[in-house]
RNA sequence: GGCCCCGUUGUGUAGUGGCCUAGCACGCCGCCCUCUCAAGGCGGUAGCGCGGGUUCGAAUCCCGUCGGGGCUACCA
């Protein structure tokens, strides 16, 4: 059964994903926006964007343009947020200091939050000591009942205050999981809700914001539990319903600690475009993780899906509690698969900022050169997972006869037979008709096409010479290509034309003489 | 240290007391195909953290233990 929404079962689910601009935008924040959306879109309701920009120390510029960037190309688009603005705007934090006020002077009215006038360094100590001393750690409500006159008096007083949650000795510490049911979570401390310079903390603006735009359901990291108590004291003082929770397990570096930026290049969500991952691959893929794959109609794993297809039977009951490691593998192999579902044309345009990042081609490639793309594209269609390994195999087609390098492994292959063979290639593809032109006669007496360049040298290598295929196309291939792996040789070839073949080939010929 | 969350092959997962001599996928290994490399096809490898219970029967329930993780900020 989907869950009812709060306000009742007939109101809309509101979900949001509510990451902080400290920095490039975090896989994990991905990750959020995925199951979100997945039950938005399957319930009809509405995904919000809200950015948390709380923390000035922390505060980068980039971070947020970044974060509208990586989510726009993985298509994982909110119906509200920052810079599309909706019916709850606005949605930057920094800009609802107003919002936050009141309900902090009523806690405070109410008796449930207080002024704290500690300094930094009185509560580090505080903390310090506690530890030492192996007690719980928590604020010890030294300025809970004194005036700012009386607290001035002592020891670590700073000026400007923050205001602190009174938290009861009897405050609830269970909460309804959607995920995990009853969840237990640590008896809070005294916790700071707003900061010395005026902006809330998390605590008070997640609650705050969260009923203001009508959020329903509460999806975020696993990291969250500890701090949902007091989340739900604020609530209950504020007389105000609580979402419900969905508390996900956290992503993981192969040592099982949170994934980092700091440990793992791919914690980066803009690391995934550069290296050449296809955004339905990578969507795909996060649903992979802590998520079960749909069973198709033969009972097999369907780990292969659209996020309409993730959507559509999508199930909060289904997460997974374990969090899970964040493999690259398993999503090599479904970047492939999906660059070879890729249609020739689109694949070749996806190809081509990573050509012109490695200089293969230029800032604006000609028609020629585009179509040729083409061409060389469905060669190494089969032959790459990730499109940033396409350059070295498409390089060659672009180099021209007389730059052409041939690299030290190709040259360490080629036997004392070589010379024979291009030789015997060399003649045997001279008498194969290449005309110009492309249309007409011309085109019906082209014969530089990859059979009979294949039959032709076959005959002459293989058979001529009496060699056996592989080493028979060896020489050939390293004097097309330059390297010892490479696209087929004789559709490399028949790309190449024969003029061009036929220099490559003259060319090694000359080298070995 | 305290509180909390979690524990199925290397990785992601299926499994909710008998259908499990634990299934699937990726990876890895081998074979086939083959002009190299891939792709594709076929086969193989490897796991219920441990110890007690409960039960005719436990991966599945309970307890303990060990292990991992998170939180413990005027960061989110």
């Amino acid at each position: 059964m989907p869950d009812s929404a709060v306000g009742g079962p007939d109101a809309t689910p509101r979900l949001r994903v509510a990451p902080s601009p400290t920095g490039d935008p975090h896989v994990g924040t991905a990750y959020m926006a995925l199951f979100n959306l997945a039950f938005v879109r399957q319930e009809g309701g509405r995904f919000v964007l809200r950015v948390e920009d709380t923390d000035r120390a922390r505060f980068n510029p980039t971070s947020e343009a970044q974060l509208y960037q990586t989510l726009t190309w993985l298509g994982l688009t909110w119906d509200e947020g920052p810079d599309i603005g909706g019916p709850y705007a606005p949605y930057r934090q920094s800009e609802r200091l107003d919002t936050y006020r009141p309900y902090v002077q009523r806690l405070i009215d109410d008796g449930h939050a207080y002024y704290c006038w500690c300094s930094s360094e009185r509560l580090a100590a505080m903390r310090d000591k506690q530890q030492k001393l192996k007690q719980p750690t928590g604020y010890d409500r030294l300025c809970y009942g004194k005036t700012q006159e009386e607290r001035a008096e002592l020891d670590g007083y700073s000026e400007t205050p923050v205001v602190r949650m009174l938290v009861p000795e009897d405050a609830p510490t269970t909460f309804e999981d959607v995920i995990r049911g009853t969840v237990s979570a640590p008896r809070p401390d005294d916790q700071v809700i707003l900061k010395a310079d005026g902006f809330p903390t998390y605590h008070l603006a997640v609650v705050v914001d969260d009923h203001e735009m009508g959020i329903t359901h509460v999806v975020r990291g696993e990291e969250w539990i500890s701090s949902t108590p007091k989340h739900v004291l604020l609530y209950q003082w504020l007389g105000l319903e609580p979402p419900k929770f969905a508390h996900m397990p956290l992503l993981r570096n192969e040592n099982k600690s949170k994934i980092s930026k700091r440990k793992n290049p791919w914690a980066r969500l803009t690391w995934f475009e550069e290296q050449g991952y296809l955004p339905e691959a990578v969507v795909n893929f996060l649903g992979l993780l802590a998520y079960p794959p749909a069973k198709g109609e033969d009972g097999t794993e369907v780990e292969k899906f659209t996020f309409a297809e993730f959507s559509r039977d999508f199930a909060w009951s289904k997460v997974n509690t374990v969090g899970p490691i964040f493999d690259l593998k398993k999503l090599d192999w479904l970047n492939g698969q999906y660059i070879r579902d890729l249609e020739l044309g689109d694949f070749a345009s996806r190809l081509i900022p990573f050509l012109q990042r490695e200089g293969v081609l230029g800032e604006n490639p000609s028609m020629g050169e585009l179509a040729r793309l083409k061409s060389v594209a469905e060669q190494i269609q089969t032959r790459i997972n990730l499109l940033s390994e396409a350059a070295p195999m498409v390089r060659p087609f672009y180099t021209s006869d007389e730059e052409l390098e041939i690299s030290e492994d190709a040259r360490a292959g080629l036997k004392e037979d070589a010379p024979q063979v291009l030789d015997a290639a060399i003649e045997a593809l001279e008498g194969l008709e290449s005309p110009k032109g492309v249309l007409g006669e011309a085109r019906e007496r082209n014969q530089w096409h990859a059979e009979q360049i294949e039959a032709m040298l076959r005959a002459a290598v293989v058979d001529g010479l009496g060699l056996k295929p592989r080493v028979a196309f060896g020489p050939l291939r390293a004097a097309v290509s330059g390297q010892r792996i490479s696209p087929p040789l004789f559709e490399s070839m028949e790309i190449l034309g024969k003029a061009s073949t036929l220099t490559r080939l003259r060319r090694l010929r000359g080298d070995l003489r």
